[in-house]
DNA sequence: GGCCAGGACTCAA
DNA sequence: TTGAGTCATGGC
């Protein structure tokens, strides 16, 4: 059974430009960009679901794949897929900001229609975050594929097999020696069990913490072992879409800063404040097409 | 072969 | 509260 969702796409909205950098040359185990598209298993409440996002005539085109698809469904996955590509939102403000600064005036023109590309499950961010922590990104994406592979969800569709990101039940009790064995260091091991007992148990939540003001969700999340300021600061831009964060610490934000901003090679927390003052209530969209700049 | 990678923790002083 | 040590292994 399949359905179509149609979206407008908004003002300074570039498919391609999404697509793009969802296609930046990771080997990405959680969706598929197959040319003009892009697909993925997604989660609902009542089960999962096979999504096709494509666009045509300034619309994004949602095909979904499912057994009996309820209007809860539809509903879930117009949300999703909202979320997702940051829809929601007037770039116009940050474009103007852009184009007032030397370092980025460009950024409007090389990224034009480039959104914050979500990770909507917070639980899948936060493990993520873990993975990526202190490794460089193509053995982390490795480790997460062969995380994925073992412990999520699967179908498989046209001969390709599509995953959703494993569920803290499945992780919370895993045996370690099996995440030695797919080469997680200890550390990372405990960090990720933590999390997942901490949603198991309830303590995390996302539409609890989305409830909450920036400072107390940085509070509950810094509070679980594992989860430091890069970490937080990132699930908050990418999953709680809070627009007012920086990725302190993170090395690829201190190089592209030193590129654009000619700052430190690793410039302290009061230097990156200074960069990003003029940018205010757009840190979040800074530091993402300050990233993007990295992969040119 | 050595340095670094989308960090975070512990522990000493 | 600051700094050094530790984790751990692939990528280049």
């Amino acid at each position: 059974m399949a359905t179509t969702l149609r979206i407008k796409q908004p003002e300074n909205f570039s498919f391609d430009a999404c697509l793009q950098f969802l296609d930046r040359g990771f080997d990405e185990c959680l969706y598929h960009v197959n040319g003009k598209d892009v697909k993925r298993l997604i989660r609902l409440q009542s089960g999962l679901a096979f999504i096709t996002v494509s666009s045509k005539e300034h619309m994004l085109i949602v095909e979904i794949e499912k057994e009996n698809i309820s209007q809860e469904d539809k509903s879930e996955v117009y949300a999703y897929t909202l979320d997702w590509f940051d829809l929601n939102r007037d770039l116009n403000p940050f474009y103007q900001l852009l184009k007032q600064h030397n370092a980025t005036q460009s950024f409007p023109q090389d990224y034009f229609g480039l959104r914050l590309m979500g990770i909507v499950d917070l639980y899948e961010a936060l493990c993520w975050c873990v993975i990526g922590q202190q490794i460089n990104l193509t053995f982390a994406h490795k480790i997460k594929t062969r995380l994925v592979h073992k412990y999520g969800d699967k179908l498989s569709r046209d001969g390709i097999e599509y995953y959703c990101f494993p569920e803290p039940q499945t992780l919370q009790n895993i045996q370690r020696q099996e995440l030695v064995d797919m080469q997680f260091s200890k550390q990372k091991i405990n960090y990720i069990i933590n999390i997942s007992r901490a949603f198991c148990q309830g303590e995390l939540h996302k539409p609890e913490l989305l409830k909450l003001t920036k400072e107390q969700q940085m509070t509950k999340l810094t509070a679980i072992k594992g989860i430091g300021p890069w970490t937080a600061n990132y699930v908050l831009m990418k999953s709680l879409r809070d627009m007012t964060c920086i990725a302190y610490g993170d090395t690829g934000l201190s190089s592209s800063l030193h590129t654009h901003f000619k700052t430190d090679k690793k410039p302290d927390k009061k230097i990156i404040d200074a960069v990003f003052k003029p940018f205010a209530s757009w840190e979040s969209y800074l530091n993402f097409y300050l990233w993007r700049s990295l992969t040119d």
